[in-house]
DNA sequence: ACTGTAACTGTTCAGTTGAACATAATGCTC
DNA sequence: GAGCATTATGTTCAACTGAACAGTTACAGT
């Protein structure tokens, strides 16, 4: 897909990206590979971007996007608990942030993606424990077995999206709770794709 | 720290980085507070960087350089297997990177950080499974209790770190696998700090 | 009243940067 | 050898950008 000259291009963006922080100019990289021209780092942008591998903002300096920034690292907002639905989202009942990359989460490209504090250990045999942080996506095509946040009487729980006999039910992966069979609809908000646990250190584990 | 004014300025610099991944320049950032002078935003960059909110890299273009990107994310290389320790470590074992921010990982400043994916259920008690992404720390301060990733045969293996009566050992968090009283030396090359877990879709997870 | 800090204006300047133009050598396929 | 993509040079230009200078206003502490 690339000749060996566009990708050694390709890769000195990134890397200089990765150490410093900053995209580097065109005449940076024309100086890196001895160019005695710019229009030489020109063409190769023109074409990388020609073949999907990079984003530009065009007329700003230092404006690359590559995939480092663009695709593998998703900004992913932790909420504390959903009150009513995705639509009620603000900003406001953030927690705060994990980012992640797109590669170890599943993360898809259309579905909104958030994440949620696990609370209580109602899903401790599926080993989710108590302060996890679960990344889910709002999506629609929720399969059977997969584990998902839903509103239940105006609380979001975390639980595994069961079907028998075509009929959907929630079940909690701890036999000391009940599984929840939906009165009328069942509200999925979330699909789970990742899980980010921060380690406590010495002695037990919470949980 | 900071007062109202610098604190909004310092927090619309972070969020054009998250949602265009650029820097603004300083007129941009000039326009969005409806300054008359780019020197206000001068002022208030030197301010930030002062009080150390902030890095820049001087006559450069866009090149402010926010917590968002120099303290918080940290990009994780995964080794499938450490060979025979720390100082063997090279490019060519890594099995790819995770990148996630320094608040959901432990991560400390000095210590080097990476990452295995677990082989085996031998955490399973800890909540660990086959496939998790286990983020390690190599630092010295091991901890009773701890979570570490140990030398024994020439393999690496996830295990907690127990000392009894002053004697340390391994032990396994699975009924099924034995602990391990080390014969002569205890090579510890990581406490887990954090995990990261990828949930496959449907029916029941693995491991 | 004096001092210091924060917030802000208006302007100038030099260096940086992306873009475009015309031109050309090389290697490849047909 | 024609046609084409890739790789490259040399130059010019407008826009962007960070930095600096000389002021102003407001406000809290002393």
């Amino acid at each position: 897909m690339l000749t060996e000259r566009q990708r050694s291009i390709l890769e000195f963006i990134q890397s200089e990206q990765r150490e410093k922080g900053l995209t580097p100019s065109t005449r940076e990289i024309q100086h890196h590979f001895g160019f005695a021209s710019q229009t030489s780092v020109m063409q190769y942008l023109a074409t990388l971007e020609r073949k999907g591998f990079l984003d530009r903002h065009a007329r700003k300096a230092r404006a690359l996007i590559t995939p480092v920034q663009k695709v593998r690292i998703t900004d992913v907002p932790i909420y504390g608990q959903i009150p009513a639905g995705m639509a009620t989202l603000t900003e406001q009942t953030i927690e705060g942030h994990v980012s992640l990359d797109t590669r170890s989460v599943n993360a898809a490209k259309n579905g909104k993606t958030f994440a949620l504090r696990v609370r209580g250990d109602s899903m401790i045999d599926a080993h989710i424990v108590d302060g996890d942080i679960v990344i889910l996506e709002d999506r629609k095509d929720v399969q059977n077995g997969d584990i998902v946040a839903a509103l239940i009487d105006g609380e979001t729980t975390l639980k595994r999206y069961v079907t028998e006999h075509g009929r959907p039910y929630l079940k909690a992966e701890n036999p000391l709770y009940p599984n929840l069979v939906p009165a009328r609809e069942l509200r999925i908000q979330g699909v789970m794709v990742s899980l980010v646990r921060k380690q406590m250190p010495g002695r037990r584990k919470r949980g």
